[in-house]
DNA sequence: ACTGGCACTTGCACTCCTAGAGTGCCAGTT
DNA sequence: AACTGGCACTCTAGGAGTGCAAGTGCCAGT
């Protein structure tokens, strides 16, 4: 079939420009690639192959170098899956099973995911949105102020300190306490809020304000996103692979790395699977010339959160793949574990 | 004197290199500024000055440019104070003041600092050590476990869960949890660890182990260094100021930025003051070409922590201090208010 | 102690040129 | 119809050569 032999053509510009970072010619390509023709033949395949958007001449006499769609294309049906190699993998289990906390585990991810792609890893803390309530504590501090603290099934822990306005009589907080606690122990947190919402109604008219500011603020807790937000990056040093050109190139990336909001958006709504996003799918001006290689993981064996990697579209897709999968796995496995 | 004019000629080529980035030459000087000789008497006083080591020539027929030595001095003894513009400290002010927390306040000072610098902004989290205890609880989790609490007055809350291995009475934690706040409310942390310690013979021996067991995590907690490590980074996209050669220049700045260890270094253990640090005097093979500028803030109007900014060795000086003072005051203040 | 003048050095920007890589196309072959 | 070999053409990277401008060091003169 010629279409089966153009998308070996494709394939091999895309390896081989990788590889040497320099455009591939057509003489160069049947050199490197068993591809059974002879280089003319390759010239007319890649004529097509450009009309057809899927690669481009930097100037007439260069040779080719795969554009977006092109490297799309290899992504979605030319890349064969590179497992990681036996050391690699025990590299990261090892690496990764010395962490002492939930933010240990995260900043260890970061770094090993960085040295093994070579590229700037990011990864989310654990999310609050779908992990469920474990513990509700209410504290009564000095004077009319209250201590609120929860701990999530992801085993993150957020406490807030709010001022009631006025000294909550003892035995409320407890009681309060207790019935949070029956309402909402094992509630993922979305429901949890709901919940909440229908305690309210159960207390003494005289004690609502008191029970109401709690209980929003428990609410806001539940469905406060900062904690999605926190997200740990490294590698940085890895950008010299972007290119000699700091201003266009480099400073684009480092201050999108530098914005959560923008690491957020990068990291994807994606359910599962691993998700490639090249150049312009970022959604970002800047990073034209970068992708994305983002997956989930699961730190409690339901909820989820993000990680990935940032780093030139000439990058090496399939191990960079393999590399955040893996990564992904081990990080699950752990948070579930510890 | 002659002593005087030489150093009015460092001053002169300190200032005129950092702001044209180009080595600058003994005729150009006498345009300059208003030196009152020509540029031969110059051209003497340079040799003396580059015999003393304070500036150097790049090759022959080039202009000299300071050495690290040469910044030193002029650091020292030559840079006029330059205060900061209403306009900019107001920026700053109400920048700050809308933070909503701690932390959100680390995040806009590292913003601020950078932004108006146009350089690297490091800024470490308030420090624990010099702050005091305001809250301790405890809460019997499920089974044998107990969740610590430890509010500081910094603001900061610590919270760490622990396996007693048994299921403790549960009067036991009441009375343990009202001791211990008798005994460190108010304490230094380093002081409440030595309180803490007293406090254990006070128990039943039944009561020893889980006693000990939570009274140790918690001293733990108290002199855990780990919170003072915590450091924000921002403006990473500065460093297009450090020239042009990624590999020697940019990235191992880049990497000294992403380990912890390196910032506390660098940010230094300076009891108060600014401080200056030009190249090699940093420390860091990497960082020659980078000079630090760092100081403290007060988070509490008594504990210490600090921030300041890296940037390239042909920095403006005097705006720099200015302006990482400034923000050290600016934070001091609303943390203290907060 | 300072100045003007002068010979000397050196890097930079510029032009010019060539070698090499790669292309597109076409006529010929299977 | 698909592939190949050959050829003329285009373009860039890199080297050599050149003139210019900036800057220096030194020295004799004020």
């Amino acid at each position: 079939m010629i279409e089966d032999r153009r998308l070996q053509v494709l394939r091999a510009i895309v390896e081989d420009y990788v590889q040497t970072q320099e455009p591939v010619g057509s003489k160069a390509l049947v050199e490197r690639h068993q591809l059974g023709v002879s280089s003319a033949t390759i010239r007319n395949d890649m004529v097509a192959l450009e009309d057809e958007g899927y690669i481009t001449a930097p100037h007439t006499s260069a040779g080719r170098i795969p554009t977006d769609k092109g490297y799309r294309m290899f992504v979605d049906r030319l890349a064969e899956v590179k497992a990681l190699s036996v050391p690699e993998r025990r590299a990261i289990e090892t690496f990764l099973t010395g962490a002492v906390d939930v933010d240990d585990v995260v900043t260890r991810s970061v770094k090993v995911l960085a040295q093994l792609t070579n590229q700037v890893a990011i990864v989310q803390y654990p999310s609050l949105t779908r992990s469920t309530v474990r513990h509700v504590e209410l504290v009564g501090l000095d004077g009319s102020r209250v201590l609120v603290v929860v701990i999530t099934s992801s085993g993150r822990v957020e406490q807030r300190t709010i001022d009631l306005g006025q000294v909550p009589p003892d035995n409320l907080l407890v009681d309060l306490k207790s019935r949070i606690v029956r309402a909402t122990l094992g509630e993922r947190l979305p429901d949890a809020s709901w919940r909440l919402a229908e305690l309210i109604e159960t207390f003494e008219p005289a004690d609502r304000p008191v029970v109401s500011a709690i209980v929003t603020t428990l609410a806001n807790m539940f469905s406060n996103e900062k904690s999605d937000e926190r997200i740990a990056v490294g590698g940085t040093g890895n950008l010299a692979r972007f290119g000699a050109d700091f201003d266009t190139a480099i400073r684009p990336v480092l201050e999108a790395m530098e914005e959560q909001v923008v690491l957020l958006h990068l990291l994807g709504e994606a359910s599962s699977g691993t998700t490639v996003r090249i150049g312009h799918e970022t959604g970002h001006e800047g990073l034209v010339g970068a992708a994305v290689v983002s997956t989930t993981y699961s730190p409690d064996g339901d909820s989820l959160a993000h990680l990935g990697t940032v780093g030139p579209t000439r990058m090496d897709y399939p191990s960079t793949m393999a590399a955040v999968g893996a990564v992904a796995r081990y990080v699950g496995r752990i948070l579930s574990e510890g």
